[in-house]
DNA sequence: CACGTTTGTGTGAACGCTCACATAGTTTGA
DNA sequence: TCAAACTATGTGAGCGTTCACACAAACGTG
């Protein structure tokens, strides 16, 4: 059934050399007909063909590599201490999407995990070694050593969210403002009268753009005692953060919470403290994360477009790898709202 | 600051001669300090040392790759049709505990993931084409070209969950009888009489494994008339199994389902029936999925140690890789329960 | 002191591919 | 009709390593 050898030694390769001896043609009209470059005959083609099948050929990466000075392979590059990978659907829409335009331009994404200092290192290895030849970089943290490296290294780059500080990586980012402010309107616009805003960390761009978006969207309504940043993106500080602004002020009826985990946290405490959603306290969040999805009652939040976000990371990675020079360059992409139950 | 070579042509890549001139030892000694096998002398090591950092020389995987017929590089293998990539956190800790693992062993994880024919096409190219020393694979269903395809080319390689055809690729996996006994008896400690199973595709190897389980811990309490097989692990096909259920016997007061996907839609057609959870029926799940954590109430499940699966399968691809025969064997670990407070 | 061992080093040939160049036949066009 | 294209193919060199082998010095040991 199988026709691999077994057992002594390793079995010698089925080279180029092969198809060259079967077929009757020389290894560079071979190589011609595999890249699809030169000029290859009809005859010569279906004998190629023919002989590829016969012997069971498959070109080595490796070699190939060596000789071209590329492999087809682009890194994915993630932050596993950022945890989202696990929680996070958004970050599988990125990948999804991004692998489908990798996978019709013949590339290859490999998804490396970056957990440790030791993998720090591979990782960089990994990069400048030439296993690839463009990296995606997503859950970007501020003060990245892996944008140094890239950077560093001069590889076709592209990443998720805009950087903390300077970068000429070029990246691809929702309007975090514009998404805030309309779901902060819409939410306004179910008839509230008192909003408060869980912020995020502030020193995080994202949470401040946020706030921007939702500061516009009250207007005058707008009260700075009700905003209240968190140390965290996490669902705890998003418990403790409405514990607070419920005793700020209990009349509090709706809250607009940077991301889904505070929000959930926002509910829990709502609930702990007596009040129902969405009927004393209208509720929204941001990310469209699982727990959006699951949470009881279903939580309204801003979508966002993750597959165009991977799909355009991509994009920019094949971009420059055809020479086009987009340093300092980014891309702003437009969100939706979800609107369930919790508002 | 960055010291590359910006515009014109591509620089010359810094190679394992640049060393040698800078340190005044020959390639042949450089290869084996790098890789630590044969006589260097603590002089020529010192030498190499500095002038890999004077030169900045990084070695190129390919070449090396191409010497050595090795690559340093696992395959982890995802299927996204199957979904659980972005939803099921067991896949996240496999991934962690299998890139832990290896990483100590020096080589490098890269996640492939399967979501077309076209995708299979390529990974299988990748396979074959010598990018990858072995494979880890997770979420294969039946009758997988994947596995064939493994098994064929003859690498190394390690599955998660006892495969549905006969394969001699080794595999992981929980003991999901003594798991689904376990809970089932805790079930029925807390002192339920009625209790169904939800069995999830009776076709599939884990619902007849944990069927067994379920039916040896009710004992003379079975009643084959409370078990319902669904066609798919959904959540969809738990709501509709549990209302089925219902119409044959409204005083069931326990349920074990055999996914907490399932488990959830159980959950909501109980409410939806005016039951109360856990006080007029106990529901259990299988996983310990995301859903089970933020379910309302928390879902009482099992929870299997993905951590110790993922390192596992690393462990047996590192030993084949090292000679060892795993053909047809196997290792099944045991499971722990999560109680919460939906029964 | 001659001889085997251990320690250390350099060199040529792979590894399997692509690319530039040389060569040659076949069309075109003035 | 002869040169300038275009089409088609083969060949040698090179990509950057490792590995086997040859060699050489230093070190016991009988």
């Amino acid at each position: 059934m199988s026709n691999e050898q077994q057992g002594s030694g390793r079995a010698r390769r089925v080279t180029i050399f092969d198809v060259a001896a079967a077929s009757g043609v020389s290894r560079g009209t071979i190589s011609r007909y595999l890249n699809g470059n030169g000029y290859v005959s009809e005859t010569a083609r279906q004998a190629i063909k023919d002989a590829v099948e016969e012997v069971g050929y498959v070109p080595n990466m490796a070699a190939r590599s060596l000789a071209t000075r590329q492999t087809k392979n682009i890194a994915f590059v993630v932050h596993e201490s950022h945890n989202m990978f696990y929680n996070d659907p958004n970050l599988g829409g990125m990948l999804t999407a991004a692998n489908r335009v990798l996978s019709d331009a013949d590339f290859q994404l490999v998804i490396l995990i970056l957990d440790s200092e030791q993998t720090l290192g591979r990782i960089a290895t990994h990069l400048r070694g030439g296993y690839v030849d463009g990296a995606i970089l997503v859950s970007v943290r501020a003060e990245d050593p892996l944008l140094d490296i890239v950077q560093e290294l001069g590889i076709p780059a592209a990443m998720a969210g805009r950087p903390a500080g300077q970068s000429s990586v070029p990246w691809v980012d929702v309007d975090n403002a514009a998404a805030a402010r309309n779901i902060s309107a819409r939410l306004l616009g179910t008839g509230r009268k008192r909003i408060a805003m869980i912020e995020g960390p502030e020193a995080m761009r994202a949470a401040q753009e946020r706030l921007v978006g939702f500061t516009a969207a009250l207007g005058a309504g707008f009260d700075a005692d009700l905003v209240l940043p968190t140390p965290d993106w996490g669902h705890e500080s998003g418990f403790a953060a409405m514990q607070e602004l419920l005793c700020r002020d209990p009349s509090i009826d709706g809250v607009f919470a940077a991301c889904d985990a505070l929000a959930i946290g926002a509910m829990d405490a709502l609930r702990e403290a007596g009040k129902s959603i969405p009927d004393d306290v209208g509720v929204v969040g941001f990310d469209d994360s699982l727990w959006a999805k699951r949470s009881f009652p279903g939580l309204s939040t801003v979508q966002q477009p993750v597959e165009e976000m991977g799909a355009r990371m991509a994009s920019m990675v094949l971009r420059q790898l055809n020479g086009e020079d987009l340093r300092h360059s980014h891309e702003i992409v437009p969100t939706s709202i979800v609107w369930r139950d919790s508002a």
